[in-house]
DNA sequence: CAAAAAATGTGATCTATATCAATTTTTTGG
DNA sequence: CCAAAAAATTGATATAGATCACATTTTTTG
C-alpha cells in the first residue's frame, strides 16, 4: 500500500488522524496500511451506484463526494459531504451487507483508500488499537449526525447552512446552489430568495 | 452487581444483547457486569437535566424514558424513546464530557444500569470483545439514526410514524399524542387532524 | 371524590415554502 | 471560442402545516 499510494503528505495526514484516537508505532502503522488499496476518480464519476453491494469505506485523501438519495418523486435529498481526511460509504449497504440506496458520486477529480468490510473486520480483530480507533470514530459520526437530525427539526434551512459552514469552511465555494439546496433541504428556488 | 440487581431474567436478556455482537464466557460476562451500577426512577423523575454534566449511559431494564430538546421558543422536540433493552443518554455530553442539551424523563416507572464514562473506557480497554460490543452497536444507532434522518428529509409525519412504529412496535399505546408530536415533528393539533 | 391540571379535538386564519413558468447567466465539451 | 446544456434568478400562485382560540374529555392529586 505505502508502495502503491505514494504520497507522504497523505499518508503523514491519515496517520495523524489515528493518532487524535490512538497511538500506533510506525510497525503498527505500516500494517494498517495493508489493508488498505488505493483508488482515483474523476469528476462526475460514481462511487458507489444505488443499488450495488457496497464492500468498501472510503478515506478521502482529495477530493469532494457527495452521497445522494433520490426519492420517488425524484427529488434529491443530501445525507453526506465528504472532502480530504473524510470517511465516506453507503454505511447502511456497508455494515449490513447489503445493497445500496445511496448514489456516491465525485462533485471534483478525487483520490481514495478503500478498505473492504472484511479488511476492517480482519484488522479490528487483529489489532485492539484499530476497534478503539473505530469505535471512538463511530461515536465521533453518530454525534455529528445527531447535530444535523436536531438542526432538521429545529432550525429552518438557514440554521442548517450555518451548521455546514461551521462543519466545512471554506465547502460553500465548492459547492452549486442545486447540490447546497439538496443538503438544506430547500428548493433551489428558495435557496435563491435567501439572503444569508 | 449481579447481587445489587438480583434479577436474573434481566441479566439473562443484557447477555443475550450483547451476544448478538459478541461472545462471552460466564467469567467474562460476570466481569462485564462489575462495571454497572443498578438505578430505579419513577413516573415522572428525570434521568439527565439540561445543563447536567453527563457521566453515565443507561441500558433500560424495564420502563420508557424519552429525550427531549426545549428550544428557543420553548417548542420540545424529541431526540429519542427508550424502552426495555435500549442505551440511552445524552450522547454529545456523554462521549465529549460537557453539558446536556436534553432532558431525559421517564414516562414510566424505570430500571436501568449506569455505566460510567470511565468505566466504560476501562471495560473496552481491558476486554477487547467489549470494545468490539460497542463499535457494531455503535454502528446499528448510527444506521437507526440516518434512517430517521432520511425520513426526516424526504418523509412527512406519517411516514415518520411509520418508520416508528416498525421499530418499536407497541410504543404507539404508551405514548400520549403531545409525546408523539414532538417525536414526528408536527404540532399535536396537526398530528390530531392526520388520519393514520 | 371533587377540583385542578393536562390532554385532546376542531374551526378559522396565517405563513413559509413548494410549485410552475419564464428569463438570464454560467459552465462545459467539441 | 462557440453552441448547447446546466445553473441560477425572479415572479405569480398554491398548499401543507402552524398558530390561535376555545370546547370537551381524561387524568392526576390533595
Amino acid at each position: 500500500m505505502a508502495k502503491i499510494v505514494n504520497d507522504r503528505e497523505a499518508l503523514a495526514i491519515f496517520r495523524k488522524h489515528l493518532e487524535v484516537y490512538t497511538t500506533l508505532s510506525d510497525d503498527e502503522y505500516e500494517r494498517v496500511l495493508t489493508y488498505f488499496v488505493p483508488k482515483k476518480l474523476k469528476k462526475h464519476e460514481f462511487l458507489v451506484h444505488e443499488g450495488d453491494w457496497v464492500t468498501n469505506h472510503h478515506w478521502v485523501i482529495k477530493g469532494l463526494l457527495v452521497s445522494n438519495y433520490t426519492d420517488d418523486e425524484g427529488k434529491d435529498h443530501i445525507m453526506q459531504f465528504a472532502i480530504e481526511n473524510c470517511w465516506i460509504t453507503d454505511q447502511d449497504a456497508f455494515y449490513n451487507q447489503t445493497k445500496a440506496i445511496f448514489n456516491i458520486t465525485c462533485l471534483e477529480d478525487t483520490t481514495l483508500m478503500c478498505l473492504s468490510f472484511s479488511n476492517r473486520e480482519k484488522m479490528c480483530a487483529d489489532m485492539h488499537k484499530m476497534e478503539h480507533y473505530f469505535r471512538k470514530k463511530g461515536n465521533d459520526s453518530f454525534v455529528k449526525q445527531q447535530r444535523r437530525l436536531l438542526s432538521y427539526m429545529t432550525n429552518d434551512a438557514k440554521g442548517r447552512f450555518n451548521l455546514l459552514m461551521a462543519e466545512y469552511p471554506g465547502l460553500y465555494q465548492r459547492l452549486s446552489k442545486k447540490i447546497l439546496a439538496a443538503y438544506l433541504g430547500v428548493t433551489r428556488e428558495t435557496l435563491s430568495r435567501f439572503k444569508f
